[in-house]
DNA sequence: ACTGATTCTTTTTTT
DNA sequence: AAGAATCAGT
C-alpha cells in the first residue's frame, strides 16, 4: 500500500484516499490525472477492500480504457474483467447486448458508425421523396444526433417552424427504419440505455446498487445525456468521482457540455474542488506559452499550472513559404532530433485537421522516416473492410438494409438497378427489410439449405453444386442462407475466414491490378477476430461486430516499430512526447474558419491550441505557411492569431538567413501590429505576404503575393470587397493596416 | 448490366 | 487532389 501511494503529491493523495464520497477533480494538462484514476481504483481495492465487481470507469476513448486496466493490472494482481470500464458507449453497448430484449432490441442488433447512419438518412429521405437540396442528409443527420443527444425523441422535440418540423418528421421515420432494421447509432446506444435505466426500475436498482464506486476520465467532455445517464446509475449512494480539465474541453461540436462540472458540483454535494496544478511534463517555457495563451479565454475555472522543471528551451517557430516546405522542415528537424537520440515514437506530429497529413506523408515516405497515422482512414472503414463486415453482418442480422446494399452485388452476381428497384418497391410494400423480401420473391426459385444440417453443410453445398444459382437475386439469397448455416458450429476467425471464402472477396482482389494490400487487410482482419476472442468475455459475432463499429481506429497491423505519430490535436489529446511540431498554424486552418460562425467556437480552438502546446515535454515546433493547396487550389493565409497570443520571449524564430530583409520581412509581417519601435520600418518590410493594407480605392485587403523589386515591385492584394488584384507598389497608394 | 468518363463534392475535430 | 456519384456508351 506505501508503495501504491508513494511518489505522489499531496493533492494527488487527498484525490486517491477520499473516502466515500463523490468528488470533482480538477486536473491540469500533465498533471497525474491518469495516475490519480488508476492508483485510486486500485486504493480502492487494496485498501478498502472494494470489489472490482462494484466499480465502474468511464474512460473518453478506447485507448484510454485499455491503458487504465493495463495499468491497474500491473498495480494488482486481479482479475479486472467484472470491472466495467470503457467509454460511454461500449459500456452501453455492453449493457444493451445484456438486456437487450427489455431495451426492444433484437439480439444481434448492430451499431451504425457516421457514414452508415447518413447512408440510412440518404436512403430514408429518397423513400419518402424528400427534397435533398433543401433538407441536406448532413444536416439531417446533424439535427437527429443533437436530439438525441439532448435525450429527446422525435416526439418530445418541440418545433415551432416548418424547418423543424420536417426535420421532426425525418427523425421519426429514420428511427422506424432503423428499428426494422435492427441497428442503432452511437447515439442511440446511449439513449436507448438511459431510457432503458429510466423505465427499467430493476434494472436501475440492481445497477446503482452494484456501482458503489463510478469514475470518469475527462469529465469536461461529457455531454447532456451521457450525465444524466451517470446521475441514474450513481442512485444515491455511490461515490462518483470525476476528473476533468475545462481548458481541455474540445467536444463541444459533439455535445460535450463544461457546464457539467458546474452541474455537478451542485448535484452531487461538492463542498471543496481538489485542484492538480503541478504539472510533471513540460519544460517552463512550454507552459508559460500554454498558460498565457489560455487566460484570453473567458469563464474558466480558476487553475495555475506551474512546474519545478526549469524553462528549457525556447518555442521554435518556423515560417514556410509552401506546406511543401514545411514538410520539408519538419522531416528534416525530425530526422536530426531522431539523430541526437530521440525515439522516432517520442516525436508528434500533430495537425488541426486530417487532410494536412497528407503531405507530410509525403516527404517521411520519401525520406524513408518509419511514421505511424493515427485517425484519417481507420482499419475498420476501409473499403474492402466494409465490404467484409457487411457479409458478416449478414450473417449475424440479414435485416440490415446497409449490409445488405453494400454487398449484394459485389462482388458482381448480376443484380442491377432495376432487380434493386424491384426489390425495395417490394419490401415498402410489406413493410419489411430488404433481405425478407429476397426470401418472399426467392420462395418460388431456389429450394434453401435448411433443415439439412445434419450433414455438415460445407460437403452438401459442394455435393449440389448444379443446383446453385450462378447468378441473379436468387445466387445471392442461397449465398448467404447458405454462410449462416456454415457458420453456425464455427469459432469467430473461422466465420471470418469462411466468409472470405466464400463471398468471392478473396479471388475479386485476387484478381485486382491494386488489390495485394486490400488482401492483406482482409487477412488482418482474421486476425483481428483472433486477438478478439482472446480478450473479449463475449466472443459472438454479433460483439465483434459492434466492437468493430465501436473501434474503428486502433486495430492496425505492424504497430510495434519505432515511428514517429501523425495524428489531429483531437486525438493527441492525453498523449505526450518528447518533441511536438504543429503545423499549419494559419488563419482560417487553426483556428478553423468553421469555427468563426460557432457560438464560441474561438475559445474551443484556443482549447484545443492549449491541448497542443502542453503535448510537449521539451521541444516544440510551431510552423505556418504562407500558402497551401486545399480543394485543389493554392490558398493565401496569415499566420495564427494565436501565435500571436504567446509572448515573444518564449519564442526563437528560426528561418533560413537568405537575406537580411527576407527575415526582417517575415518578422515584421506577423508581427507589425505589436511593434512600435522603428527598427524595421524599413520600405520592403512592410510589403510582404500576410500584411493587411488599406487601398484608396479598393478598401481593405490581405497581401497574398509579391513579385519584383525597386521599382517594378508589385503586388497582389486579395480585397475584402473587389476580389484579388496585382498592383504596382509605385502606383498603387497602399498603407499598412 | 457493366465500363469508363465526367462531374460533383469534400473537410474540423470522434464515439 | 482525390474519391464518390452520376452519366453515356457498349
Amino acid at each position: 500500500m506505501s508503495l501504491l501511494l508513494s511518489g505522489l503529491n499531496s493533492e494527488q493523495l487527498q484525490a486517491v484516499t477520499l473516502q466515500h464520497q463523490s468528488a470533482l477533480v480538477l486536473a491540469g494538462a500533465g498533471s497525474g490525472k491518469t495516475r490519480v484514476l488508476t492508483t485510486r481504483i486500485a486504493y480502492l481495492i487494496q485498501s478498502k477492500q472494494v470489489s472490482p465487481h462494484s466499480i465502474l470507469a468511464v474512460t473518453f476513448t478506447n485507448k484510454a480504457a485499455k491503458e487504465m486496466l493495463t495499468r491497474i493490472s500491473s498495480m494488482l494482481p486481479i482479475n479486472t474483467q467484472g470491472m466495467w470500464v470503457g467509454t460511454f458507449h461500449g459500456l452501453c453497448n455492453r449493457m444493451l447486448r445484456a438486456h437487450y430484449q427489455d431495451a426492444g432490441l433484437s439480439h444481434a442488433f448492430q451499431i451504425l458508425d457516421s457514414a452508415d447512419q447518413l447512408a440510412v438518412i440518404k436512403r430514408v429521405l429518397k423513400d419518402i421523396n424528400a427534397d435533398d437540396e433543401k433538407y441536406p442528409p448532413r444536416q439531417v443527420q446533424w439535427f437527429i444526433n443533437n436530439a438525441k443527444d439532448e435525450g429527446l425523441r422525435g416526439s418530445q422535440v418541440e418545433a415551432y417552424d416548418d424547418f423543424t418540423r420536417k426535420m421532426v418528421e425525418f427523425y421519426s421515420v429514420y428511427e422506424q427504419q432503423c428499428n426494422k432494421e435492427g441497428v442503432v447509432d452511437f447515439a442511440e446506444l446511449l439513449l436507448r440505455s438511459y431510457e432503458l435505466l429510466t423505465r427499467n426500475e430493476i434494472l436501475r436498482r440492481h445497477y446503482s446498487g452494484r456501482f458503489n464506486h463510478i469514475l470518469v476520465d475527462e469529465f469536461q467532455d461529457t455531454s447532456q445525456l451521457q450525465y444524466k445517464w451517470l446521475r441514474l446509475l450513481a442512485g444515491t449512494e455511490a461515490s462518483v468521482f470525476v476528473v476533468g480539465d475545462d481548458d481541455q474541453s474540445i467536444y463541444a461540436f459533439r455535445g460535450a457540455n463544461t457546464g457539467n462540472m458546474k452541474d455537478f458540483e451542485r448535484d452531487f454535494h461538492i463542498s471543496e474542488i481538489i485542484k492538480l496544478e503541478q504539472n510533471y511534463r513540460s519544460h517552463g517555457n512550454i507552459l508559460d506559452a500554454a498558460n498565457t495563451l489560455i487566460r484570453n479565454n473567458s469563464g474558466r475555472l480558476d487553475k495555475n499550472l506551474w512546474t519545478s522543471e526549469g524553462h528549457g528551451e525556447p518555442l521554435r517557430v518556423y515560417n514556410a513559404p509552401t506546406d511543401f516546405d514545411e514538410a520539408a522542415f519538419i522531416v528534416e528537424e525530425a530526422k536530426s532530433l531522431h539523430a541526437e537520440g530521440v525515439e522516432l515514437s517520442q516525436i508528434g506530429l500533430l495537425y488541426r485537421s486530417n487532410a494536412q497529413s497528407r503531405v507530410l506523408e509525403h516527404a517521411l515516405f520519401n525520406a524513408s522516416l518509419a511514421y505511424r497515422v493515427y485517425g484519417g482512414l481507420r482499419f475498420f472503414e476501409r473499403q474492402e473492410i466494409k465490404h467484409a463486415l457487411a457479409y458478416l453482418r449478414m450473417i449475424a442480422n440479414p435485416n440490415d438494409d446497409n449490409a445488405l446494399l453494400r454487398i449484394i452485388n459485389f462482388p458482381a452476381r448480376g443484380i442491377g438497378v432495376r432487380s434493386l428497384e424491384q426489390l425495395q418497391d417490394s419490401a415498402k410494400e410489406q413493410g419489411g427489410s430488404l433481405w425478407q423480401a429476397a426470401l418472399e420473391k426467392n420462395k418460388s426459385g431456389v429450394t434453401l439449405n435448411r433443415g439439412l444440417e445434419d450433414k455438415a453443410s460445407v460437403s452438401h453445398i459442394e455435393n449440389k453444386n448444379a443446383d446453385i444459382p450462378k447468378k441473379g437475386l436468387n445466387s445471392f439469397v442461397f449465398l448467404i442462407d447458405s454462410m449462416q448455416q456454415g457458420c453456425l458450429e464455427l469459432t469467430l476467425p473461422e466465420i471470418v475466414d469462411h466468409m472470405l471464402e466464400h463471398s468471392g472477396l478473396i479471388t475479386y482482389y485476387s484478381n485486382q491490378r491494386e488489390g495485394a494490400n486490400r488482401l492483406e487487410n482482409l487477412n488482418e482482419l482474421i486476425n483481428a477476430a483472433t486477438s478478439y476472442i482472446q480478450e473479449a468475455e463475449d466472443s459472438s459475432l454479433a460483439a465483434f461486430l459492434a466492437h468493430a463499429s465501436l473501434e474503428a481506429g486502433e486495430h492496425q497491423s505492424g504497430n510495434n516499430q519505432d515511428a514517429l505519430q501523425l495524428m489531429t490535436v483531437h486525438s493527441a489529446k492525453g498523449l505526450e512526447f518528447n518533441s511536438v511540431f504543429l503545423s499549419g498554424l494559419e488563419e482560417g486552418l487553426f483556428p478553423h474558419e468553421n469555427s468563426r460562425n460557432e457560438a464560441g467556437g474561438l475559445e474551443e480552438e484556443r482549447r484545443l491550441m492549449y491541448v497542443a502546446l502542453t503535448r510537449a515535454q521539451r521541444r516544440m515546433y510551431l510552423s505556418f505557411t504562407q500558402s497551401r493547396m486545399l480543394h485543389g487550389q493554392t490558398r493565401y493565409n496569415t499566420p495564427s492569431r494565436f501565435l500571436k497570443e504567446i509572448p515573444e520571449k518564449l519564442l526563437r524564430w528560426l528561418n533560413p538567413v537568405q537575406e537580411e530583409g527576407v527575415i526582417m520581412q517575415e518578422k515584421s509581417g506577423l508581427r507589425m501590429q505589436d511593434r512600435t519601435s522603428g527598427v524595421m520600418d524599413s520600405e520592403s518590410s512592410k510589403w510582404c505576404i500576410g500584411q493587411n493594407v488599406i487601398h484608396a480605392k479598393f478598401g481593405a485587403g490581405i497581401i497574398v503575393n509579391c513579385e519584383g523589386g525597386g521599382q517594378d515591385a508589385r503586388v497582389q492584394v486579395k480585397f475584402s470587397k473587389y476580389g484579388t488584384k496585382w498592383l504596382s507598389l509605385e502606383y498603387a497608394k497602399l498603407v499598412p493596416a
